[in-house]
DNA sequence: GTCTATAAAGTGATAGAC
DNA sequence: GTCTATCACTTTATAGAC
């Protein structure tokens, strides 16, 4: 194997293992199998990482950096708030059914996280990334449709991270297209319904509401 | 050990098992460990069972059934539906608050499911009984306040077991109280704001509503 | 820095005495 | 039916040659 600068063959590593708990889960995630991935020897793994815990670490502290990028880029505003919000949640969706392990993976790996005394604080902070992302989310299509809500921004991203993670869930527990999609048509009139125009007092930002039902 | 009928040694394997998963984790909970906490020796677990993967399954089955028992016996009509929605999730919050390992162990033991081949049906079959208690439950409401609902009944179950199913995730994460508080009067709200009286056209059976923002 | 070889501990499962 | 003892294997981590 090429010598690699040290902060190099970390970075290998931690990507080599993200494609090995997408595939085998965080438990089927061994320094061997890791180190296979990553075409390294198994000592090339301890000269990188004291522990396999520390790279674990690592990973997961990546995901939350990434994850937070990722959704920022993601944000493009349409004409009105619901197919802003529902073209957003389609899209995530979209990625969702075409990488369903990764998805996987960050649910396992935080749920790992929570079993580690030493990773315990890494939850919140991936669950407060996700109410950051879902707030910014909420911004963007308020002042680009100009709306103003009708309970605290804080309080709907919540409800717009739960009902992700609900769907998210459910999908991957019974793979059920149809009702996600008519679960995300729900998101979208939920997000409307709170959403009022800044010189009026009626919410008709949304075009679809929950009429046609 | 006392000699015990085959079944009742693998029912108490079963509930050893349950406790060191909300321990431990479905990963610390290996043979070794479960015997222990039931008191057993090794060779006795397999003598009750082939493999480690056949008990595993056995819990699954088992905590998917008791999941739809408990939640059927939890359905107590109050006076209004907001109400009626708003303790039943309260009193599924508090069993949350109080054995949250316990929440998090059946999340670990569904994405155990999706890994393994041949445990891969559990979830589908897990997620339907979440499904079928939340239709139970709007089915109890409705008729004991008498109004109907404004769209399929399933879309709505699948609605409701979303926010739940966010609701837990976000406060095993966090652990703010007072956020799942305001999340779960939301819940009431939605579900409400699905009713209609059976006789007149507007739902007003919900006392709450989304006032008071 | 990178490798092979191996230590030390843990795992699921089984043999065989009782 | 229940036990102790042990097999065969995998795991993380390290020693030491190069």
């Amino acid at each position: 194997m090429a010598r690699l600068p040290a902060d190099q063959r970390r970075a290998a590593l931690v990507q080599a293992a993200l494609v090995v708990i997408a595939r085998d889960g965080v438990h089927g995630a061994t320094t061997r199998a890791i180190v296979a991935e990553a075409h390294m020897s198994l000592a090339s793994f301890h000269y990188a990482y004291r522990s396999r815990d520390e790279l674990i670490r690592e990973v997961i502290s990546f995901v939350v950096d990434q994850q937070e990028a990722v959704s920022r880029a993601a944000l493009v505003a349409s004409d009105d708030l619901w197919s802003t919000v529902r073209s957003a949640l389609q899209a995530y969706f979209e990625l969702l059914t075409e990488y369903p392990e990764r998805e996987q993976a960050m649910f396992e790996l935080m749920h790992y996280s929570m079993r580690s005394p030493e990773l315990g604080t890494l939850p919140a902070v991936q669950h407060g990334s996700y109410l950051t992302a879902a707030r910014a989310l909420l911004e963007v299509g308020a002042t680009a449709v100009g709306v103003a809500w009708t309970l605290p921004i804080d309080d709907l991203a919540r409800i717009l991270v739960a009902l992700t993670d609900g769907l998210t869930y459910a999908w991957l527990a019974d793979r059920d297209d149809g009702a996600a999609g008519r679960l995300m048509d729900h998101i979208a009139d939920t997000v409307a319904g709170f959403a009022v125009t800044s010189t009026g007092t009626a919410a008709d930002a949304a075009p679809r509401k929950e009429a046609r039902r």
